[in-house]
RNA sequence: CGGGGCGUAGCGCAGUCCGGUUAGCGCGCCUGCUUUGGGAGCAGGAAGUCGCAGGUUCGAAUCCUGCCGCCCCGACCA
């Protein structure tokens, strides 16, 4: 094996690949398209999980588990959400040795067994809303798979709500969105554009998605989190009705929402660089690891001893800390492997350094060496901390602002698509224009931001006046 | 499903065209000694159904036939 990572510059995708498999945060499963994620790989998914799960019951959510497996009978209700899944859901046919009367499909998410329960758990405006999360694994049996961005199997949460009106319902739907944001943003230092998907692009079985979209570090998009309007399709395909406050029977109005563990590889390639990944201090399993160097027996055991010391009084601080004494590698060796799997922070202590009563500290971002008198560490680094975070969120915020070009016409819009770039532009074309467009550039409307100019324009496309400005780009 | 490529030690590969002793190399692994401030050195060692099945041959990793699997590109995809 090689002892470094692909450069960015030399093969993105390998780049992206080396990372995940040499910095140990997953490995392939024996079955096509299957991951194994490994202990630093998970620890970065517990750490997004349990941000996220705080938001959500801050919000007012509750967890909640539903079964794997979903009768046939129950996907084929909803009209388009069977089109948009069936041809990509695994279906088991054999249990206890017999062919089964029913096929049953792994879910590939759970809207269509969670609302036969909500059939049975709704019957007025009082048992209203329902605001239920679940964390579970999800089965596509995608074609092209790549480790986090897209595989087989994956895990993710999925929120799933009831509600009594549409205005409700739309307003859970706005406010998820913005927790995913902020999960993005100021847990994951990824900056994302919030918006609404286009008709093309949105879930199968949505009124309306909305969604999270960032730019990765070889200027393509990643949606990274979607919150879904549903309306009262799923309640009318699962018979679901309400009596409301006028005694008056009707389809109950739903959302869902969710996030998976695509989050771990846009957090690869977002901040990464040629020597490997780079982790935000917030999701980083270990903020700052600890390498002595020695020679000397009566060294090590001095070195080791102050180490300690520091560490446990960084722990006291709630930095996360990792000493690695090991013998077997040189410190040489462990440079490279903790920049590799991006530790924010990386502390030695030589001889040299304990009798002059100091430390080196190097960032992992900037590459920066500076000396550390022992008695200033720990302010030091739980100050560094939030500056790192904030430093690589502004990073990957200008990287994007670079390469997102305001367009007028097509052919300026077919020149920064071919460079590589978000495209921003206004825009008043369907699903047609849309098709026309991905098969000429390969780029699509990634996003309908929120936050839209005052002025109204020209859409540069259909040359009809536009309303809203799009984000377009080559996504993953 | 279409086009291209690849299956040889844990990983990465050479050897295949043109059949011929005991199938090599690098990394990793094991043992010992020396080392440790940017992927340590030396010595010794373990490890292979050459993807599977059949055929040709005195003899097959190598030639022939069939099959299986994987990767890349395309189609497909929240």
């Amino acid at each position: 094996m090689s002892k470094g990572v692909t450069k960015q510059s030399e093969d993105y995708a390998k780049w992206y690949t080396d990372v995940v498999l040499k910095g140990e945060l997953a490995d392939y499963g024996p079955v096509k398209g299957t991951m194994i994620i490994r202990p630093y790989g998970y620890a970065i998914w517990e750490s997004i999980r349990e941000a996220a799960d705080k938001m959500f019951k801050e919000t007012g959510h509750v967890n909640a588990y539903f079964p794997m497996f979903i009768p046939e009978s129950f996907m084929t209700k909803e009209a388009e959400h069977v089109e948009g899944f069936a041809p990509e859901c695994a279906v088991v046919t054999h249990g206890g040795g017999k062919k089964l009367e029913e096929p049953l499909y792994v879910r590939p998410t759970s809207e269509t067994i969670i609302w036969s329960a909500y059939k049975k758990w709704i019957n007025s405006y009082r048992d209203l809303p329902i605001l239920i999360n679940q964390w579970a694994n999800v089965v596509r049996w995608e074609m092209r798979t790549r480790l986090f961005l897209r595989t087989t199997e994956f895990l993710w949460q999925e929120g799933h709500t009831a509600h009594a009106s549409a205005a409700e319902a739309e307003e859970e739907t706005r406010k998820m969105i913005e927790v995913y944001r902020k999960l993005a943003e100021e847990h994951l230092a990824i900056p994302v554009y919030v918006g609404q998907k286009t008709d093309a692009e949105k879930f199968a079985g949505a009124v309306h998605t909305y969604c999270i979209e960032a730019m990765m570090g070889d200027k393509r998009a990643l949606q990274a989190g979607t919150s879904h309007y549903l309306g009262q399709n799923f309640a009318k395909a699962f018979d679901v009705k309400f009596l409301n406050k006028n005694n008056e029977l009707e389809y109950v109005y739903a959302t869902s929402w969710g996030v998976s563990t695509r989050l771990v590889g846009g957090l690869v390639m977002a901040h990464g660089d040629d020597k490997g990944l780079i982790l935000p201090p917030k999701v980083a399993p270990y903020q700052v690891v600890i390498i002595p160097i020695y020679k000397k027996e009566e060294d090590r055991s001095a070195i080791l001893e102050k180490l300690s010391q520091i560490a446990s009084d960084l722990e006291s601080k709630n930095i996360r800390v990792k000493i690695d004494d090991n013998t077997q590698q040189s410190p040489g060796w462990k440079f490279n492997q903790y920049e590799m799997q991006g530790v924010p922070v990386r502390m030695e202590m030589g001889p040299k350094d304990l009798e002059k009563g100091h430390v080196v500290i190097v960032r992992r971002d900037t590459g920066k060496k500076e000396f550390l008198q022992t008695d200033a560490i720990t302010n030091t680094l739980v100050e560094l901390m939030p500056v790192m975070q904030k430093d690589l969120f502004d990073r990957a915020l200008a990287f994007r602002e670079a390469h997102t070009k305001t367009v007028n016409n097509y052919s300026e819009f077919k020149e920064m698509i071919d460079e590589g770039n978000f495209v921003k532009a206004y825009w008043a074309g369907d699903d047609r224009h849309e098709e026309e467009i991905q098969k000429e550039t390969k780029a699509t409307v990634r996003v309908i931001p929120f936050e839209q100019p005052q002025a109204k324009g020209t859409c540069f496309y259909t040359g009809k006046p536009a309303d809203k400005i799009a984000i377009f780009g080559k996504s993953y």
